[in-house]
DNA sequence: GTACTCACACGTACGCTGTACGCACCAGCG
DNA sequence: CGCTGGTGCGTACAGCGTACGTGTGAGTAC
């Protein structure tokens, strides 16, 4: 996958004993052939597969720029910094949602449907949801995903500002849920290599203490039943669609039908 | 504020005409008084110090030391790595909820009373909400929030995973609700400079236009009327008491009493 | 064919970050 | 007095985002 974009290294005119190279001291300029040109979704795709296989951590300009076989500055023709980069991102990613909707379950199955797709997607791409937060996006597929939602909500004879304000409490609820399962799976699994020797150390053993230092002060009854209990963690599938019908049933109240 | 803690210059053994300096052509290695020992809580303090003054941008080891007045690396002394201290602020700002819980409304007051103050924090800190999306943080504050939380919606013969249950959809939609407002702060507001040249061209006027191409565009009908009608933007505590109160009611429905 | 122009790729360099390492110093103790 | 362990902190380094300027190739006018 490297390399691929055709940089080939020397061989500038009149190169025929190769010693060029070795006379002026330091390598040639790289030789500028005809590249495929780089476009906005080229980067944005090496961006979201380089963050997908080795973190958000590693979204580097230099490293995108090395995944497409460009000079990093390269990437700023085409972009106007790292942020703007991370805006494509998100909205890429929220492209990718996969909504069922429009069944004949009215518009709880729908707003249920729409729930599902986006954690979906921020579960198949665990950088999402952190780069969602604080950072307001209106990307196309965004706007997509909104005009979606609520259209879910339309035609039951509210204003738009009832809309919004169903969809934002919809939006909210995923949002948040998915955070927290991030954060729980983030440290049941350690990083993302997978060594379950290394794994065990990561977070369950190293906060165990602490964890039994709180338990045993005595002063967190209810933390304490939670920790000692839920040793057998709870299905996180189910867990969303519970939380998720307490949601719709609490739209249902200020909603007709 | 700043070099309180006594670090001054020069001035060491056998120094009486202020040569001394000049000929070792480099400034004397500072003094070494007795310093008041530094500690987590002053770092942490000072962290969020800076935090609310100049933005989480600006929460970096040398300028939280150079607040101190103290060397950079003496930070290390007392915090393992700057994900550890963002942590610590993350707890430290938790722990200045003030919810007055116990009220004669019963559970669902008191998780009101819990969901405004964590709302509170969160807007007074706006960086908190990002920092704690996709970290887990289980310090003191944290737990004994929990704990409140829990407590809120004890004794009403839920088991421990139902009760989990209703503290997370709460939370949740708390959490996500506080992010999407102060999204939206953002890009109303500026950065944090507020003037009123600058910011207008911020966001408003610079994705104007673009909004206005996605309306004109007519692809997303619903989209453009919440653009339009939106002119006068709604009260956000409105917003949060009415989208709270659904979730309250959703919870209502699981829940007995 | 030649000369000019322009868009774009990209190398270099700068200021900033987190932090590993090791030295300098001080309190307490023998 | 000498030693020792804890701690402040200066230096150094790798890596970051990106401003700036330079060089190349394609396209166009003549």
């Amino acid at each position: 996958m490297r390399r691929t974009r055709g940089v080939q290294e020397g061989t500038s005119v009149a190169d025929t004993d190769g010693l060029s190279d070795v006379i002026w001291m330091r390598p040639q300029p790289a030789r500028r052939t005809v590249q495929p040109p780089l476009s906005r979704d080229q980067i944005t795709a090496a961006a979201l597969a380089v963050a997908d296989a080795e973190g958000v951590g590693a979204v580097t300009m230099r490293r995108i720029a090395q995944h497409l076989g460009c000079g990093t500055m390269s990437l700023y023709r085409h972009v106007r910094n790292k942020d703007e980069l991370l805006e494509l991102m998100v909205d890429a990613a929220v492209g990718e949602e996969e909504p069922r909707t429009g069944s004949p379950g009215g518009w709880q199955e729908d707003l249920r449907a729409l729930a599902r797709a986006k954690r979906a997607v921020m579960l198949r791409h665990p950088w999402l949801a952190p780069l969602m937060a604080g950072r307001p996006v209106l990307g196309p597929h965004v706007v997509e995903s909104i005009e979606r939602s609520l259209s879910a909500v339309d035609g039951l004879g509210l204003s738009v500002d009832e809309m919004v304000r169903c969809f934002n409490t919809l939006n909210a609820f995923v949002n948040g849920f998915v955070q927290t399962e991030l954060e729980e799976r983030k440290w049941r699994r350690p990083v993302s290599g997978d060594d379950s020797d290394a794994a065990r150390d990561t977070w369950q053993h190293r906060t165990g203490p602490y964890l039994e230092h709180l338990v045993d002060s005595g002063r967190y009854p209810l933390f304490s039943r939670m920790v000692n209990e839920a040793e057998s963690y709870p299905d996180p599938d189910e867990a969303f669609e519970w939380q998720l019908q307490r949601v719709l049933d609490g739209l249902a109240t200020a909603l007709p039908e």
